[in-house]
DNA sequence: AAGATAGTCTATCAGTTCAATAGACTTACG
DNA sequence: CGTAAGTCTATTGAACTGATAGACTATCTT
């Protein structure tokens, strides 16, 4: 049930890309200075915004001046996307995810215990981050910051 | 976010050994009536089931007419502790782990914006998973197999 | 046009994990 | 004693992971 370094790594950039610059808006940034604010390998990093990228989350610019900045607004960017993107489905077990759904093999699927379990698993992965959006992290990160929750 | 073969095979062998027997007690089974049934590869079942037993969730007697047992009424064994012992800790990343917390370097843990979702993911996977018995899955199976859902 | 900056693309690598297999050993029963 | 079962440790091959390397392309500035 792991995040990879990959999924993190991707995760914590999208979010830095969606934290406003001076302007108010979500800024065009280089992958050097992403990589050394959230302390990445700038050359994995690379890649993992490159597949972002080519999924359609993020738009890029080559040349000075250049770098990569969201593709929509952070409010229409979902956990779950980068996620999937960089990860691959979210379901625990093939048989029951819906993007890339393949039988296992169990005599009768509708009466297969593991997959019943399985399946509220992976609902409830895909409903938290479907359902969670780069805006709504960093809302909740201010949140935090305000009112400190004692240690 | 995936459910290892170790892990589904110890599942499915764990719910396998509570159903009941003739007696209407969970029974006494080999290794080798649960690998053919469950078609599962039988040597590496049996290190699966070794690694449950020595966990405690498990009871075993050697020689003629032996085999495994649950150790415990299938009430009392959650799915959550099975999975533990064969895949490690549910948390996707180690920094929100209750079983195996680590660092995961950010500057403030507190305002980590990605500690703070996988931290809901956490505990929406252990939640179901530990709130979820062998007994539980059981009698799911019952019901759907009653009344079926139409395909 | 030259040179610098920044992303693009593909390959490779060492290390680990995963799934499975092998085989020798131990305990219990009859 | 012999057979049926679990126990234990090692090994294997394939895949995956995290990371690194380097050559290439586009864009801007001067």
């Amino acid at each position: 049930m792991r995040l990879s370094k990959r999924g993190e790594y991707g995760l914590r950039a999208m979010m830095a890309l969606a934290t406003p610059g001076p302007d108010g808006r979500p800024p065009v940034v280089q992958i050097r200075d992403i990589a050394e604010r959230e302390q990445i390998p700038a050359k994995f990093l690379e890649q993992i915004l490159l597949s972002l990228k080519n999924a359609g989350l993020l738009h890029s610019k080559m040349g000075v001046g250049g770098g990569y900045h969201l593709a929509k607004p952070p409010t229409e960017i979902s956990l779950g996307q980068i996620v999937r993107i960089l990860d691959g489905p979210l379901a625990p077990v093939k048989c029951v995810s819906q993007m890339a759904y393949e039988p296992c093999g169990c005599p009768n699927e509708e009466t297969c215990g593991l997959r019943l379990v399985m399946g509220d698993v992976r609902n409830a992965i895909a409903n938290l981050l479907d359902g969670t959006s780069l805006a709504d992290v960093a809302r909740r990160v201010r949140k935090v910051d305000k009112f400190p929750v004692s240690k």
